[in-house]
RNA sequence: GGGGGGAUGUCCGAGUGGUUAAAGGAGACGGGCUGUAAACCCGUUGGCUCUGCCUACACAGGUUCGAAUCCUGUUCCCCCCA
């Protein structure tokens, strides 16, 4: 795997874009040249600390380059934070503080450990407000770099432009920070997302007008999120973290669309075995065990896939269940599914009254909102398939 | 600096004084069918002490028996001109 070309094939297989044409060819062949270590960059977002599947497309990919002997340069976005990105048009994000940041890099490091190699010859962590934190002159020679119509044909400032929505400054300068992050950890290859096109290939020119080589770059297709639809993210609700339970990582991957198996198999880098050959169902199956096996811990695919059919082909109730107490005498059954499950009372009376609650498997209707807590103690209500709370009567012997 | 347009529920988007908790769509949720897939069908979708009450159409006041709809001020956004 020493062999630049083969290397070079290897990484790009499942990239989006490999730009410019050859570069990685060249930039590992002059490692292997120089026999070192080739520097790859990767910033991060210090406001989002929750590694999921998306996440880990481009950490993958930076494993394999740590795999082949490269070493990671994690850029910590603190300083970017704390400007606090104005994009995303209504919602203007809060400003974090240096605790915050702190917090979150050190959670976003811990999460990442499960992909990256932590070994410190093998990543090193840095943060950008140690350079970018400059004198004006210095950022003025910075600003002369871009010229607005280059901004201007990014796909979605273009577009946003033509919408009429709004572009705030920053927007613009981002890039250039971003750049300039290529220049001060002189980087030799940076990943992204393919939505981090424009500002990956942006820091070549500021790696240019500083006189410095120019970074290879690499760009990850976007992993879709669980609805199939859009790219998987946090704030819309369609993602999968990586430190979540198996059997919720198991559940929520058989949710997927079958299209979507080969996609994320590519992109995690997963190896379905033989079930790769069989039909979409057994390969979901199998792409859910990798997945929990991979994040999870080995043999956690298998369990969470026993305790799935159980609950789920079998109509059984998980292993473990949480718990909810109630006082001894009547329950409001709304009031006791809202504490249980954080819906609002009037969520629990609708549920009710469509036949979606159960104890045991005796439905629980809106003819009857109070219960004795007896009838309750130590069944399990569920409310739809998949959310279930066992519920405990408190004993009164205080 | 001047002129014009706009802000509606999770999102998009109707609605210009009264039966509007607010059309329609999307999304989400519950049910059916299934493989917790797709497609399809039904229902729900502000909150609550629920045959009723409270809060809601950027924010604050005002007019009116009655306002998302009219008036005033404020904030934010977009466009055009300079």
């Amino acid at each position: 795997m020493s062999d630049p070309l083969s290397a070079a094939e290897y990484l790009a297989r499942n990239a989006a874009a490999v730009q410019p044409a050859g570069a990685l060819e060249e930039r590992l062949a002059a490692a292997e040249r120089e026999s070192r270590p080739l520097r790859v960059k990767l910033g991060i977002d210090p406001t989002a600390p929750d590694i999921h599947l998306g996440h880990v497309v481009v950490l993958q990919k930076l494993r394999e380059f740590q795999d082949l002997g490269h070493r990671v340069v994690l850029i910590v976005g603190d300083y970017t934070a704390r400007v606090g990105d104005p994009s995303g048009r209504s919602a203007t994000r809060p400003v974090l503080g240096d605790d915050d940041i702190d917090e979150n890099a050190r959670t976003y490091q811990e999460q990442a450990g499960r992909i990256l190699d932590t070994a410190p010859e093998r990543l090193e962590v840095r943060r950008n407000g140690e350079w970018l934190d400059m004198p004006m002159t210095e950022f003025l020679a910075l600003a002369r770099i871009p010229k607005v119509a280059q901004l201007l044909e990014r796909d979605d400032f273009s577009k946003r432009y033509r919408e009429g929505r709004p572009i705030s400054l920053l927007e613009f300068v981002y890039p250039l920070l971003q750049g300039y992050d290529s220049v001060a950890v002189e980087a030799d290859i940076e990943l992204g997302g393919t939505d981090q096109t424009f500002n990956v290939l942006f820091g070549r020119d500021v790696q240019r007008a500083h006189g410095r080589p120019e970074q290879a770059t690499l760009t990850m297709p976007l992993l879709v999120g669980i609805d199939g639809v859009q790219k998987m993210s946090k704030s819309l609700g369609n993602h999968i973290g990586v430190t979540e339970e198996p059997t919720e990582i198991f559940g929520r991957t058989m949710r997927i669309p079958d299209g979507l198996i080969d996609q994320w198999r590519d992109l995690l880098a997963l190896d379905l075995g033989p079930d790769d050959a069989a039909d979409a169902r057994t390969r979901k199956r199998a792409l859910a065990r990798a997945i929990c096996d991979r994040f999870a811990g080995d043999g956690s695919g298998a369990r969470a896939q026993e305790e799935f059919d159980r609950v789920f082909l079998g109509g059984g109730v998980p292993d473990d269940v949480p718990e909810i107490e109630v006082e001894a005498g009547d329950v409001h059954l709304p009031a006791l599914l809202a504490a249980a499950f954080g819906m609002s009372r009037s969520e629990a009376r609708r549920a009710l009254g469509q036949g979606g609650v159960r104890a045991d498997d005796e439905p629980l209707t809106s003819e009857r909102l109070d219960v004795p807590s007896a009838d309750l103690d130590g069944r399990v209500v569920r409310v739809g398939k998949r959310r279930f709370a066992r519920v405990r009567v408190r004993s009164v012997d205080a």
